[in-house]
DNA sequence: CTTGACCTTGGTCCATAGTCCAGGGTTTAG
DNA sequence: CTAAACCCTGGACTATGGACCAAGGTCAAG
């Protein structure tokens, strides 16, 4: 019987929110389902897949945007694998940025954090002494 | 002379904009500075150490939220060197789940780009396939 | 005295990915 | 028939960290 779905049932199979998907929608990242004449949105079975495919690049480090850029690409007459490798391989090397930026500011961490015993007055916090410190910055008149 | 700074000076001596120290200001992050007949703001010469702190603290990872914590704390007549190191390792627990999260991410994607030769139309791509089925979800009826 | 550089307030706007709400209409179960 | 559960639109709101704007006042150099 139920070839198609309402925006609710198609909400429930896909686990994200009704809101999630008309915000979809309206990023052109669904597209415009059919209406009853109440207008309501119908939804074949396999809207389902799609938004599930959105929510599985979304886990992967995807923005909508780039989503939407592999969604384009999967029905291009002219796009190959290695287009939706390369946008991978951008991804991957985004990520590995971000984890060295992390990995940087955790060093630094780690050293302020070994230098404070934690005991006595906050006065003394050679953290805070050395976020106050105006390394390199006041002298150069 | 200049024994105190125009927001334009403080801004040029902290290397940030003149909006950013407005917007600190806003937030409280920065005390309400003395006004001139003009009503222009003026600063005391520390004020730059202040503004620097809070750029130093951005670039470890703390919002400016918790930066004020900190900067709370360091003026608290009871606080302890204890206080900041506890914040200091919150924040350092939290830069290392990220970079968790992170690293599953990239795992997950490096899995993927391995199983795509690159070589042909989109139709067979194994990266869209694995993003497209629906693992688990569809039997449930 | 005029020009340009600086300062003021209060407000809007950006990206991101939605959430929530009001004020309607519709459909379904009892 | 009625109440609950569902659907519609459009707009406002969330957090973050500012950037940018207009329209005006002020200050220093030439």
């Amino acid at each position: 019987m139920a070839q198609t779905l309402t925006i609710g049932k198609l909400a429930q199979k896909a686990e994200v929110s009704i809101d999630s998907i008309r915000f979809y929608e309206r990023c052109g990242l669904l597209a415009k389902p059919a209406r009853t004449e109440a207008n309501y949105r119908v939804y074949p079975l396999e809207a389902a897949s799609r938004v599930r495919f959105i929510k599985k690049a979304q886990k992967l480090g995807f923005s909508l945007g780039e989503i939407q850029e592999l969604l384009d690409l999967s029905h291009a007459p002219g796009a190959s694998k290695a287009d939706i490798k390369r946008k991978t391989e951008e991804k991957i090397d985004d990520i590995k940025a971000k984890i060295q930026d992390l990995n940087r500011v955790l060093n630094a961490l780690e050293q302020l954090d070994q230098r404070c015993d934690g005991h006595g007055p906050v006065a003394e916090c050679p953290i805070l002494k050395a976020l106050a410190n105006d390394d390199g910055h006041e002298c150069h008149h």
